[in-house]
DNA sequence: GGTCAAGTGGACGAGGTGCTCCACTTATGG
DNA sequence: CCATAAGTGGAGCACCTCGTCCACTTGACC
């Protein structure tokens, strides 16, 4: 896991320290005011000119996929110690909880997480393997009987995608509402005395219109 | 109820036949693009020139209110159905049923919705008749025993911002997965062996931060 | 028809983005 | 210490947004 990417070998030493005081500041700016701070600002923040900043992150893209590439690694290692419960549906929910919680407290995350830039590879990887990982945790939960057996693999970007709807002035306001929001779900994600539901919508995280990050806007016609 | 706002009477026959169609545009692009379509694209749309959408109305946030008066109104009105429902279980139901799908289909009045600008007195009085028949209805519920005691005011709030969070290219997909993020909520709501909940949050639809909608930014320091 | 206020459209200003260019500065290694 | 390549900052470009201005057109009334 390296947290000093290869693309940061090589580089005067100065220049290393500008490109960490940029991620630094980046992920403050991103966590709490979202995908949509200004690249100026982030510059300004971390005294450093915009051009500074647009060598060694030629994108603004670029950026947000280096800024939240640990975070999402550690998505994948949630869902590993998920895996390593022995009691699968405490594994579950516990899974769900923690990444919610990521995606409450921090604005940029969860625009990250949804906005999803399809060409970062190893972004694409990595969710691959949650998804992966998520997909075998739903069995084995399954399996016991706690969990609904209708319950879908899409459920998940459903309760993600509800999950980021949750957004306040104040990250712990969000993160109070989210818990109670996952709580919610949680206990109707239980096998006892499930009503029958409405089919599963065929939610795919690509079909996701980004609210406020980097998008594909359709243009004006 | 005045589909025709009296700030319409007294057009000259032309003014009025445009007004009527900017009106009708912006209902149509703010449904399936959301909020921040330009009003540049809606001006072109009516075949008109941005000067005359501008004289109709003065600002961005005039024309949202004006779209969407009447949705907000279909909303109290729901709420009145629900409370007319002599079973207050199935009102409950049905009226969040049908406010999310509403919201579901139609992204602009999601985000007109949880933006709700706080200067629009009108809607601002819709709104809280709303609560406050929602309070009602939410009292008749857990009366009966069918809706669980612990269920806060802010719930509502809660779902709703999650329900704004499914959003997707596709309306329909939209509405089926807000269908089932409902179904799965309103079976969490159920009395029936709840178990205890986080405490609710204190949600304020007020410091809601609009996502693409009109919205107060806070100055990049 | 003619008058004229009401109505109109497109150019434009102000302000905000992402990103680039280029003259200048500075760390590095000999 | 110095040569030099690597690094830097801020002006500036292209583009987009909301909203305004003003010379022109047109419907309404006599």
């Amino acid at each position: 896991m390296p947290t000093v990417p290869d693309t940061a070998v090589g580089l005067r030493a100065d220049a290393r320290r500008n490109r960490d005081r940029i991620v630094e500041v980046a992920r403050e700016l991103f966590a709490d005011r979202g995908l949509d701070v200004p690249m100026a600002a982030i510059a300004r923040h971390a005294r450093v000119g915009v051009a500074t900043l647009y060598r060694r992150f030629p994108t603004k893209e670029s950026l947000v996929t280096e800024v939240f590439a640990d975070q999402f690694e550690a998505c994948v290692s949630v869902i590993d110690d998920a895996l390593a419960d022995p009691d699968p549906w405490r594994g579950f929910c516990a899974a769900i909880e923690k990444v919610c919680t990521m995606q409450a407290v921090d604005r940029g995350f969860s625009a990250a997480f949804i906005a999803a830039f399809p060409d970062a590879v190893d972004i694409e990887r990595e969710r691959h393997r949650a998804i992966q990982g998520f997909a075998e945790l739903t069995r084995r939960a399954k399996a016991t009987g706690q969990l609904r057996a209708d319950f879908a693999q899409d459920d998940l970007v459903l309760l993600v995608m509800a999950n980021g709807g949750i957004i306040t002035e104040s990250a712990e306001v969000a993160q109070a509402a989210s818990r109670r929001l996952v709580a919610y779900l949680l206990s109707a994600f239980r096998a006892e005395q499930a009503e029958p539901l409405p089919p599963p919508a065929p939610l795919n995280l690509r079909d996701v219109l980004p609210s406020g990050g980097a998008g594909h806007q359709v243009p004006a016609t």
